[in-house]
DNA sequence: ATTATCTATAGATCTATAGATAATGC
DNA sequence: ATTATCTATAGATCTATAGATAATGC
């Protein structure tokens, strides 16, 4: 009754990519080693033979999603560039990211470490790390108050502004697109006019 | 063994209010009719009693606070200010909202819509209805942009900035207190800063 | 011989309900 | 007599593992 597509040379992988959308799409509480198995079209126990537990197979995917978010905002160096060109070069490098990897990536973090205190315990030194490698936009961001071209802020409120601002149409993807009745392709075309609008916003926010 | 600390005047207000509680921090999938019961100091044959399904439960508590939401955006009429002064009012009155109501309360209706498309499905129409609704506001953006006090700008676009800046800080509330290591009075410190920021930043991107 | 896959099932929840008992309203 | 509460349990998952069988690597 049930087929093979493709011949499993690496069932372990094929399971790892199932269980990493479904996890992306529904979250740890409503997603089950069985569903995994059935987009796989293998036997449940295989996911535990692999994985021993959907807890191990859930935070193996995390925080490879988690690092992978941070360690792709703490690379960000443009030192040499005027402020605003930087700002502006940042929000751009976070749409591409989600656009890249997974528009849902956004909420999944999110939503994990909102709803679960004991991965937000265990992701913190991570994102504290991040917190400290910005130190330098930190600095930039004082030297640029001080020199009178950006208006008197916290760094604070600077990184949730972009971050909330650039998140927002991503964590929002399902009633966006159910509220204005539009197809994933028209929703790429209006996240992309996003960046544009944001990019607008922060820079206004900056000026003195 | 288990003692009732009140006299259960009305059992039925106590479960539906144990169960806001638990549905407000954990959200659907997480929260079990046992813990509610648990909370409560009653038997879980109770929660069935009273609302006959966990879904029913979930419902009664959702659309309450889905509706209270949406009709405290629809109730703001403050068409005789300046377009400033009445975004500026609009914002407060956003924070005010979560504040007196429930800090929680955002994060409750974004992941309940953005991870139960049924749910979704059920309030779409109330929420369409408050897109309407804000014809009237659409109207005044429109008016303000073609006699020059406002720059060119869609609706849309001023509603995601507003709603997604306002919510930020609630929908990442546990995030935030675990990293910057703060009560929750501190927290709330915190929260009304910001409040002057949005409308700060807001308001800078609004001007020509 | 080892590793991958399957079948079968134990054990833990959890939802929902049936049926017994206690409390309350006439 | 009706309504509220409890005990007990059926039935549905779901996770995890034991043990059988098939596939693969020497």
């Amino acid at each position: 009754m049930k087929e093979k597509i493709q011949p499993n040379q690496n069932l372990e992988q094929e399971i790892l990519a199932a269980a990493e959308d479904l996890f992306l799409e529904r979250g740890y509480a409503r997603t089950s080693a069985v569903e995994i198995a059935k987009r796989v079209g293998c036997n449940q126990a295989l996911v535990h033979y692999y994985f021993r537990t959907k807890e191990n197979l859930f935070n193996t995917i995390f925080v490879q999603k988690n690092l992978l978010f941070l360690q792709t905002m703490e690379s960000f160096e443009e030192q040499d560039l005027p402020f605003e060109e930087m700002i502006s070069r940042f929000i751009k490098m976070q749409f591409n990211f989600f656009i890249t990897h997974d528009k849902r990536l956004a909420y999944f973090i999110l939503d994990e470490l909102v709803r679960n205190p004991v991965r937000l315990d265990s992701q913190l030194s991570a994102m504290k790390r991040l917190f400290k490698s910005s130190k330098g936009l930190e600095m930039r961001l004082q030297k640029e108050i001080a020199e009178g071209r950006v208006r008197k802020m916290t760094f604070f409120d600077l990184a949730v502004t972009i971050i909330t601002l650039n998140s927002a149409l991503f964590v929002s993807r399902p009633i966006i697109i159910k509220l204005l009745d539009i197809s994933e392709e028209e929703y790429t075309a209006l996240i992309k006019l996003r960046c544009q609008e944001n990019i607008e916003i922060i820079l206004r926010s900056l000026r003195p």
